[in-house]
DNA sequence: AGCACGCCGACT
DNA sequence: GTCGGCGTGCTC
């Protein structure tokens, strides 16, 4: 019997990217067995369904038999990869991420691979055209082509570039075409060859920036961090806006590039800004992979090979790089820790900052975490010394940290918004030829259009809020569903045309600055104003231009850039997270505020920032003025342990959404009866209770709320919920999603 | 997710 | 009479 020397297993499990919690067997057929060893973290071709439907899935396990009957297992239809696409260590890290969000494996796997390859794609590089002197080329003089003028100035670049041969790149350049190419190489004159493209980042010809001396604070961080660099730890690098922790990470890359190790530098969504960019390209002589939303799956993939073939060292990327594979990794830094966006907040809800610990872990290399504002949760495992705690309380150079006051906005006659203490100040900023950043995180004109004689208000048809107005653009705009129509002037209830808005949005504050300040430039900073591709790179020239000017902006304005004539920021509404019904409205209105505040006065004038507030005298106002974000976070700790809350409470959310009203709700009502049999005592349920904004694009939305102080029990009750909610929203149009370390619980 | 199977309304 | 609406169930 030649099976005998069969060493393969006859079944695989395999995970497909479909939202299914189950895997699936398939036999392996004997010719693919002889040929090749199928690993775990191989693609296959699968025939997945009725017809001749065909999947790509991922080989979890070989296994020598299934608890399906033989006939009833189908055959796998093509094999995809010769080696895993996917690492032993990113195996893992997905299986173990798929357990810990409860969230099914196969939707995980291909979550971490680029779009190319989930679609079966092979993991190559794209592939150009060179073209190349034969001998018979050589032989030729370029003189006997004088009829074809194209091939004629061909060939002679051809001669020229004898050694190298011609790339694409030196075609456009020196103005060839292909079609001449051709032309020679069907006289035997040139040949083609493929050739492996590598984007490679012109850096090499910029003049490298001779690295700035370090103050002693920083000098101590990067020390400190040097030290841990052959295994894993944790290091929280809290340093103060303008205190240089990118100089950090600058020193901190250069030495690991010296052990030849690839750094990966996460960052937040929008935070990378072509200035943070230039700073690493400015400084190293190796090539900078990017890896962000914008790129094409081509960019991607390409991106992707480089890294793990060790071509690039240092990758800057969102969110989903935490999957990149890596040939030899050796530190990874998450910039802004504490932002938002490191949370997938739809599908498989997975945390990068969370994962990049997990895996910073399997692989034993070191984690550097840095914001100016660290998490709350990153500041509790830096007390319990789980983190090194590394401070940098001083800026740079000369600049001071801002002043922050609070403008009482009690009985004060406002001016769109605008007080008149406010304005004034603005009004002796502009005359010293400085700048003023007002901000306020609301975009469009106003929040609210209404009518005087019925009161009634847009709202969206959809959800269950109020439609922004957005008077440049004409439209009526909801913010929640992205869904808008045209700005009304009538009202459809009793057709007076008295509409009004209500509240101030982005929009309006630069009309209202254009109006009070006519002779300087306001500038407006959020989403609508820059849409369009180089809009953003535009208005911060303006800014720059200009001596005098005014910047308006949504929290954008908070994310890394740096306007070094600010010296006056206006917080316009000082006010909107004291008094959330998320227990985080405080934490991220610290956040943002302290980021804002921290774009003011970076370089040696001193700057000033206003609150303006309805609550001068309130403690958490009070604190983050006169003793800034760690004060105001170690009471926010006290409290979040006092009320049970996250870090000290883990909580899971189980969102249910349905397009009828009850539906939603009762299922959740029955699943928290079935689990109230299975709840141990340090364990708590809460609700189920309607979303804030019951209504979100059309659907009914209910959650249940777990907490427990331990992990170990809460996971083994939502991977009991789990399995209930699969076999109970089969049939009737509620679908579920498990939220694992929630950020938003409403 | 996709897709086929299945049982009830307005059309060549 | 049927074309097609989307509710229901299944995929190794």
């Amino acid at each position: 019997m030649v099976d005998a020397l069969l060493t393969q297993d006859p079944y695989v499990k395999v995970a497909l990217n479909v939202p299914l919690r189950a895997t699936y067997d398939y036999k392996i057929p004997k010719a693919l067995a002889y040929r090749h060893h199928i690993r775990p973290g191989m693609r296959v071709k699968v025939p997945f369904g009725k017809g001749d439907r065909h999947s790509i899935g991922l080989v979890i396990e070989t296994c020598s038999n299934s608890d399906y009957d033989d006939a009833q297992i189908k055959p796998i239809t093509a094999l995809l990869d010769e080696s895993p696409i996917l690492s032993k260590e990113l195996f893992d890290l997905c299986a173990w991420a798929a357990r810990y969000y409860h969230h099914p494996v196969g939707e995980v796997f291909f979550h971490a691979l680029p779009t190319s390859l989930r679609k079966g794609e092979r993991p190559e590089f794209r592939t150009e055209t060179w073209w190349f002197l034969t001998a018979e080329g050589k032989a030729t003089t370029a003189e006997s082509l004088k009829n074809a003028k194209q091939q004629k100035a061909f060939l002679e670049a051809a001669q020229q570039h004898e050694e190298h041969g011609l790339s694409p790149h030196l075609l456009t350049v020196l103005e060839l075409t292909t079609a001449a190419a051709k032309g020679l190489e069907k006289k035997g004159l040139v040949r083609s060859e493929q050739r492996n493209f590598i984007k490679s980042v012109e850096t090499h010809a910029h003049q490298k920036q001779v690295p700035p001396t370090l103050n002693l604070e920083q000098a101590a961080a990067t020390k400190t961090i040097l030290a841990m660099r052959n295994e894993f730890g944790v290091a929280l690098l809290d340093g103060i806006t303008g205190s240089g922790k990118t100089e950090v990470f600058l020193r901190v890359i250069d030495a690991l590039l010296k052990e030849d190790k690839q750094v990966l530098v996460m960052v937040p969504e929008i935070g990378l800004t072509p200035q943070t960019l230039r700073r690493f390209e400015n400084r190293f002589n190796t090539d900078i992979v990017l890896m962000h939303s914008n790129m094409t799956d081509r960019e991607r993939l390409d991106a992707w090979l480089m890294i793990e073939q060790g071509e690039a060292k240092i990758i800057i990327g969102t969110r989903s790089s935490v999957f990149i594979p890596t040939a030899n990794l050796g530190l990874i830094i998450i910039d802004e820790e504490h932002d938002a966006s490191y949370k997938q907040h739809e599908g498989f809800r997975y945390h990068a900052r969370d994962l990049a610990i997990k895996r910073a872990h399997t692989q034993n290399i070191p984690v550097l975490l840095a914001s100016a504002t660290p998490s709350y949760e990153s500041l509790a495992n830096a007390l319990q010394k789980r983190y090194l705690w590394l401070k940098l309380r001083q800026r740079a150079g000369d600049a001071e940290l801002p002043q922050m006051e609070r403008v009482d906005l009690r009985g004060q006659s406002l001016k769109q918004g605008f007080s008149e203490n406010t304005l004034e100040r603005m009004r002796q900023t502009l005359e010293r030829k400085e700048q003023v950043l007002v901000f306020l995180n609301r975009r469009g004109y106003a929040p609210t259009l209404m009518c005087h004689q019925c009161g009634w208000i847009a709202a969206c048809d959809h959800c269950d809020v109020n439609l922004t107005v957005h008077k440049r653009a004409n439209k009526l705009h909801c913010h929640h569903c992205d869904s808008h129509k045209a700005l009304l002037h009538t009202c459809p209830e009793c057709h007076s045309t008295e509409l009004f808005t209500v509240g101030e949005g982005t929009e309006q504050v630069e009309g209202v600055l254009n109006q009070l300040f006519q002779h300087t430039p306001v500038l407006r900073i959020d989403r609508d104003s820059t849409q369009r591709k180089s809009a953003l790179t535009q208005i911060t020239q303006k800014i720059h231009e200009h001596d005098q000017a005014i910047l308006v902006g949504t929290q954008m304005l908070a994310k890394g850039h740096h306007f070094p004539n600010v010296t006056l920021v206006v917080i316009m509404d000082a006010d909107v997270g004291l008094f959330s019904s998320d227990f985080r409205g405080m934490e991220r209105t610290a956040q943002l505020i302290t980021q804002v505040a921290g774009r003011a006065g970076r370089s040696s004038k001193r700057g000033h920032v206003l609150l303006q507030t309805y609550h001068p005298d309130h403690t958490a106002i009070q604190c983050l003025c006169q003793q800034g974000y760690e004060a105001l976070a170690m009471d926010g700790l006290r409290e979040r342990q006092q009320l049970s809350l996250p870090p000290f409470y883990h909580q899971v959310i189980i969102r249910a959404e349905s397009q009828r009203e009850q539906y939603a709700m009762e299922l959740l009502m029955a699943l928290r009866q079935a689990l109230s049999i299975h709840l141990s005592e340090d364990m708590q349920i809460v609700g189920p209770y309607a979303a804030i904004i019951v209504r979100k694009a059309g659907q009914h939305r209910a959650l249940l709320n777990l907490k427990s102080p331990q992990r170990g029990n809460l996971h083994s009750l939502i991977a009991y919920a789990s399995n209930w909610l699969e076999l109970n929203t089969k049939n009737n149009r509620i679908r579920f999603a498990i939220d694992v370390d929630p950020l938003e619980t409403f």
